[in-house]
DNA sequence: TTCAATGTAAAACGATCGGTTTACACTGTC
DNA sequence: GACAGTGTAAACCGATCGTTTTACATTGAA
């Protein structure tokens, strides 16, 4: 495990947890094991490890979203939620908590919603044969709103919108 | 115009703008115009405001959701993303940001969820005649899911999912 | 065996944090 | 005309912020 390994995984948890702004640079040299030297040799600023800690978690995510429908796609949120706990999207919180002033940050969300947008597109085609943006944008807010309204009401949020986009998926048809 | 209500309705502006941490004390004082001492006369600590900040915040949403129709309802969310701007559940960041060790806030955005699913249920039912546990929680995710991905797909987001609410409580017959 | 690279620990930078305190001006009322 | 109440301005508290720096240990390759 390399130095950067450990440093985007501990800081990862400490701001999924306790928030970006909250989360000092020695809570995170003391997570990571490394000094804060070493920190700023390999992340550059605080900005840059967040917005580094952003794109690896956008990776870990899509490799979870590498399903064949969108039941499917909904089952790997529940999955996900389970194991990696409902404190809401972490990419929308980074999002909040800088105001959107903070390009490094702004490119690193937007990247990973367009990433699970098009994702989206692309099983909805596959299902129902036709290009179908409103379908598509009807998905995206189910997996947004599962996501958000996980925080607190738990698994069952996402089994409603799962069950609700089969719903709608059926009724796309002719 | 109190200064309590000058102080509630800065605060909550710089807090949706530029997140909870982030916005200081002297950026409090500054914006509702009075003196440190004023601000902790009457809002007690800083975490006390944000709690007050929620609570009328939700009193006026509340207020916006005072309609007949779940459709009424996203249209009513419609307009308060038009009028408000898109930045995402204040409430959710909130419990985002102190990573829900902040007790008072807990309860704050506990209150406002429960009173906006109390809500959902009311007019699920009053529409369909029963009552439905799943339709009630899938119209609360599309609600959620409208709220946070309006940040960064716009209006549509909100659009889609008031159809997407008008096609499952149609589906919802008997 | 010199040299650059990579790491550590720890002090220090100026700025800002949430919160308190002191000193003082203005108000209306008994 | 004393007095409590409410406000301001500003200094101050210790702590922490993100970041840089100094000084030193370890390592592997030329």
């Amino acid at each position: 495990m390399t130095i950067m390994d450990k440093l985007v995984t501990a800081s990862e948890a400490l701001f999924d947890r306790h928030g970006f702004t909250a989360t000092g640079m020695d809570k995170l040299t003391q997570g990571a094991g490394i000094s804060s030297r070493t920190l700023y040799k390999h992340a550059g600023s605080k900005n840059a490890l967040i917005a580094r800690v952003l794109g690896e978690r956008d990776k870990r995510f899509a490799r979870r979203l590498e399903v064949e429908s969108i039941d499917a796609l909904f089952k790997a949120l529940e999955d996900w939620v389970r194991v990696e706990g409902a404190r809401g999207c972490l990419f929308l919180r980074a999002l909040g908590e800088t105001g959107g002033d903070t390009p490094e940050i702004v490119d690193a969300v937007l990247a990973h919603k367009a990433r699970v947008a098009e994702r989206i597109a692309v099983l909805v085609e596959g299902e129902t044969g036709r290009d179908d943006p409103m379908l598509v944008e009807q998905i995206i807010v189910l997996f947004e709103g599962a996501t958000a309204a996980a925080v607190y009401r738990g698994e069952q949020a996402v089994v409603a919108a799962r069950q609700a986009a089969a719903s709608l998926m059926a009724g796309a048809g002719s």
